[in-house]
DNA sequence: TTTAAATTGTTCTTTTTTGATTGTATAGAA
DNA sequence: TTCTATACAATCAAAAAAGAACAATTTAAA
């Protein structure tokens, strides 16, 4: 049956006070204990809650969900930090592209209170995290789905993503080259990611430092389509003149911990 | 079957004030109790309201995802067994389509270790778990994403659904009304289960017993157009006869515990 | 005007919720 | 380990709410 009013309002107190004995929620609400265990019961079937003996703690699904996959990866801290720092420069109402890669679904788990956006996107992960953002318009392209990370990818997907024409392109990349060159590993994503730059007005470039002087076996573009790249360390001297002569503006997203990119986490 | 101008204006007054108790709405209208009953359950038949015993409540999107979580507990067992039976009937190799419902979604749990299947789906949470199967060639269709099930619909949906053919279309429904007609909620799920109809040589449909008699605003399509359905409990008497004039054949799938039965044997 | 259909109110039955009582399971101490 | 206090689950009866059936009324159509 349905959740009444009662027990949606136990589920937000549980949830802002993160955990709660059972005889505390029987005395705030003014109920018996049995009938706080039924509606605990009844929350903790549709999985929003978990119990446990004497009590029940709040189980954020979305952000527990999201984080399993990130936190596993590397440079979780990096691609945080990068994620906020582009998801603070896309404005209210911006229509967006977003491609594969961990970073790009770090963004889309920041962008959750954004106020009428409208993405397209070939990441499945992008899609369903989205989702759960009432306010935002989300629209998957078809295609054949690739096992590894739920990429839509393929023809289908191409002529999909080109009906589109969008404020920023956000794509996150395999390697950028030494020379320069954006660089994946996959021909039929590297197809999508170029389908994106043509149709985007801006080309917003994620990748962390680890991504810099990586090779990988497919060239997508130069990084002049890139208008901004979002990283997290200060880029080499070299790198630095390579980017400036390509017109590329580089921005760098600081940790919380650190005033300058002069520390370097990365000691994994 | 319109609504009319005072059920407008309680649903207006349902969302202004979020939750109203049946009570307090059938004083402020000047109606019965009774009418006012009638009024909530035409309009959460449209889907746009939400009641609990009590009173009533409007749609937010947290509510939503409440609601889609508990439709995937209702019936779970049956949705087991029926999943199990469908994923049986399914030989290796071939091509599906499977569109929105937590049943589709059961059988989709069903068919991880099939071989060379094809599937094409609008229904993201499909995607995801059958691209755990990499025996399966999984195809997405584009289109916008609804928050509350992650189901793919709109224009873009249908006119990628309309470039395949298919050996089984199938399909889940919100209910399926005593004059035999399907029936849903939302008209552009009704557009996407319309074109998977169009393009399937077979049609089975998933359905466990609480769907029968139940109807729903939009109607999809009548009875006929399905050559299997598949659910948990035999139909009644009267159903059952109406079935066999429609020309579809039913099969029955019983947990552990029941007699397993199916009126055409054959069929599997 | 007459007839049919739809809407509403009244009465009654069924379902759901709730708290009390009882028995069972669990955590922690001796 | 066993014992004890506490938490949990199952059952039952009372109260509240929802639903069904039917009569009265209004509305629409012939």
């Amino acid at each position: 049956m349905a959740i009444n009013p009662r027990q949606l309002a136990i589920l937000q107190a549980v949830r802002a006070q993160g955990s709660v004995k059972t005889e505390a929620l029987a005395e705030q609400f003014g109920i018996t204990l049995q009938t706080t265990r039924r509606d605990i019961q009844r929350l903790t079937e549709a999985a929003m809650l978990e119990r446990f003996h004497g009590g029940v703690r709040a189980m954020d699904s979305s952000s527990r969900n999201i984080a399993y996959a990130e936190r596993q990866r590397t440079q979780a801290q990096a691609k945080q930090d990068i994620a906020r720092r582009v998801a603070a420069a896309i404005p209210p109402g911006a229509s967006l592209f977003m491609n594969i890669g961990t970073t790009v679904e770090a963004v889309a788990a920041e962008l959750l209170h954004h106020q009428g956006l409208r993405v397209v996107t070939n990441n499945l992960h992008v899609a369903r995290i989205l989702a759960a953002n009432p306010q935002c318009e989300v629209v998957v392209a078809g295609g054949t789905v690739r096992h590894e990370d739920l990429g839509v990818v393929g023809e289908a997907a191409l002529a999909f993503i080109r009906q589109f024409r969008v404020d920023i392109g956000l794509i996150g990349i395999s390697g950028v080259d030494a020379d320069g060159t954006l660089r994946d590993y996959d021909m039929r994503e590297v197809m999508v990611a170029r389908a994106i730059v043509a149709q985007s007005s801006q080309v917003w470039l994620v990748a962390d430092h680890s991504k810099f002087g990586r090779t990988a076996m497919i060239e997508m573009a130069p990084l002049k389509v890139v208008h901004t790249l979002f990283t997290d360390l200060p880029p080499e001297p070299g790198f630095e003149q390579r980017l400036r002569e390509q017109g590329v503006t580089c921005v760098v997203a600081q940790g919380v911990n650190g005033p300058t990119g002069a520390l370097h986490p990365d000691a994994v």
